[in-house]
DNA sequence: TTTGCTGCAAAATGTTTGCACGACC
DNA sequence: GGTCGTGCAAACATTTTGCAGCAAA
């Protein structure tokens, strides 16, 4: 029964702009978010399997209108709409997290491909760069012991100024 | 010269429902704010002064619109356009910090009063610990020298289930 | 006196909602 | 067949912008 979701979404699957997904990491999602729907008595479709297709061939934090103009490359009749709501739905079951970069728009990225990684976010010019903390984690096993959290996930995010912003702004600091 | 501000603002000070400030942080975030206006060719006003006096006295991650109605009653006629540009700038010199919550509103913290403490969020019921972790802060140490950002904060959120949460629903788990 | 600041209202942006039709189980 | 999902358009909420009058330097 739970291979279900996965077969048909490897149906799917042939569009040349869209990044191509691992098989494994496609079966991974595609369970874990085929129980989600169930737990919640909501139905499998052709449009959430092809967002999360999509989506999971992506990497960098995705704003929604990204994702949706990748998803209309496979699927031209999907609305925003409902990119919104099954990005909810992704979230929810941890095949998404939502990563805020400070410009008022709300970006995911894909969360089980990609352990823990973090961003450090100019903000001045907002130039970002990628970096790996397993500090980080073990903080996170740590603190959920602690207070006997089962953690599902963090966010974690440096902000600054990059090397050129700062330059920039020094020689006028006293 | 640097004084003037301070002096200013401490004049503006007597409203009862506005949290009050201690002089000392008055002053630091004064002079900060003030070398960042000059900095810029900015002007003082008193506006500025009152919503920096106002923000001081806040502890929680405000809204725009809290924060709006905290100002309003100091002086009545300010516009939610002010604060919007004026909590730009504080943000700009480091005074206030931006904090997502996830919800979608731009929220704003004093930066100078409060170091460095975080939240572990429980996704069911929204319940929330506070924690400390001075590794976070060497983290943030290490990874802004190593790609030369020179870096003013961190934002650090777990999420989970708390204790009471995760047993209501491990039952349910196949 | 010059330049920047303010508040208002209008505009822009991002997100959510109501609804009729269609798809899934 | 019933329920849930979808896309559209309208509604909503938050934030930004243009502008005329006001205030600081």
């Amino acid at each position: 029964m739970s291979r279900a979701f996965f077969r048909q979404m490897a149906k799917s699957t042939r569009v040349d702009d869209v990044p191509s997904v691992s098989k494994k990491a496609l079966q991974e999602a595609g369970q874990i978010f085929e129980g989600h729907l169930a737990k919640l008595g909501l139905k499998q479709t052709g449009q959430r399997r092809r967002i999360l297709q999509v989506f999971l061939g992506t990497r960098e934090h995705l704003s929604i209108d990204e994702l949706y103009q990748l998803v209309k490359k496979l699927d031209p009749k999907v609305g925003v709409t409902t990119i919104y709501r099954t990005l909810k739905l992704f979230s929810q079951c941890g095949i998404a997290s939502e990563v805020e970069l400070h410009d008022g728009i709300s970006r995911y990225e894909p969360q089980l491909n990609r352990r823990s990684h973090h961003h450090m976010v100019c903000t001045d010019c907002g130039d970002s760069v990628e970096f790996f903390s397993p500090e980080i984690e073990q903080v996170e096993v740590r603190i959920g012991t602690k207070f006997r959290y089962s953690t599902t996930r963090h966010f974690f995010q440096i902000f600054g100024l990059c090397a050129r912003c700062s330059k920039k702004a020094q020689p006028a600091e006293k």
